[in-house]
DNA sequence: GTCTATATCAAGATAGAC
DNA sequence: GTCTATCTTGATATAGAC
């Protein structure tokens, strides 16, 4: 998906997401970027005025995606109560090529500025809250939640390492916790 | 605790979580850490002979520390089948401050080089095997130490920010998980 | 829109004095 | 064990040509 991008600037995120998976925050230069996207140093930087615009734009780009990945999902399914779960767990955990790729602007913007985050805040506040307002207890909401973010966080770090079939496992796991977590 | 080193090794290891905790990934430079040690870069690196070893040293100590505290917790708990995972998660979690140091270490460490992560790794796989010999299912003791490893990494990177209470109660919904979780 | 300079700066690391 | 140079590198960002 991410390999035939149709525009400039989207190539360059795609760069950016590469470097990350592949050698780890620490790498991500503007050279090794532009070097990836086939362009220069001054062609990346007239599409993100600097090296924080570039890492916002991989967090933007990485949220926007989620979310509407997930309302597509949700369209899609039944109207039970771990639709909302599922619809989420998808849009983060499906393929880990991608789930790296969501982890990648993450730990890239976390390690450059703490504050590049706050869009990321917002978006994870308010799907809690909606669990809670689907009938989830607040707690059982917040672990699952965690759950999601510590394996997409997890895998791109390499701190576990799950074949397909775990992985599967994990993932309905982890909806199933939304059964018996609804307030009694 | 961290705060009156009696070594000028581990006042160093301080400065370099506070760097970390505070400022973020980005910011841990020799200068800062030095700085904050009420050292000269170069005492700094009589120390560490390079960057990576303070990496290194950093993550090790934590290691080292929260293996012990699991141990100590566990020892004072009685033999029920969640003192294993209760005892986890006290180690990892008791202290939003503590945790944000195992937390600086990791996000350090994979910033420069997710090699240095290694340790880490055998780490977690050990304590998974160890739960599911206890007879905790394997997916449900996956997504009990990926929902605190969610925990501790989301709260470093500010991702989620949960007040005293709602704190406690999320870590006692992360035990609960244990009750349901054995199996058959 | 993209490239090639080039300026500027900060970081890691070394060597040697104290 | 700790400090003060100093060397070297590599990264961001600017300016201006094409």
């Amino acid at each position: 998906m991410a390999r035939h991008a149709t525009n400039a600037r989207d190539a360059i995120l795609d760069a950016a997401e590469d470097v990350v998976v592949e050698l780890g925050a620490r790498h991500l230069t503007l050279n090794e970027v532009a070097a990836r996207a086939g362009k220069s140093r001054g062609g990346v930087l007239y599409h993100f005025a600097d090296k924080e615009a570039l890492l916002r734009g991989m967090l933007e780009r990485r949220i926007a995606h989620i979310s509407s990945m997930r309302e597509k999902r949700r369209a899609n399914l039944p109207d039970t109560p771990e639709s909302e779960v599922t619809a989420f767990v998808l849009a983060n955990l499906e393929g880990s090529k991608r789930q790296k790729r969501i982890a990648s602007s993450v730990i890239a913007a976390a390690g450059h500025d703490p504050g590049l985050l706050c869009p990321a805040r917002r978006e994870y506040r308010e799907f809690i809250n909606r669990l809670v307002s689907g009938g989830l207890r607040a707690e059982r909401a917040a672990v699952i939640v965690l759950a999601v973010e510590g394996l997409i966080l997890s895998e791109l770090l390499s701190l576990f390492h799950f074949d397909k079939a775990k992985r599967s496992g994990i993932i309905k796991e982890i909806i199933s916790l939304t059964r018996d977590g609804t307030r009694e």
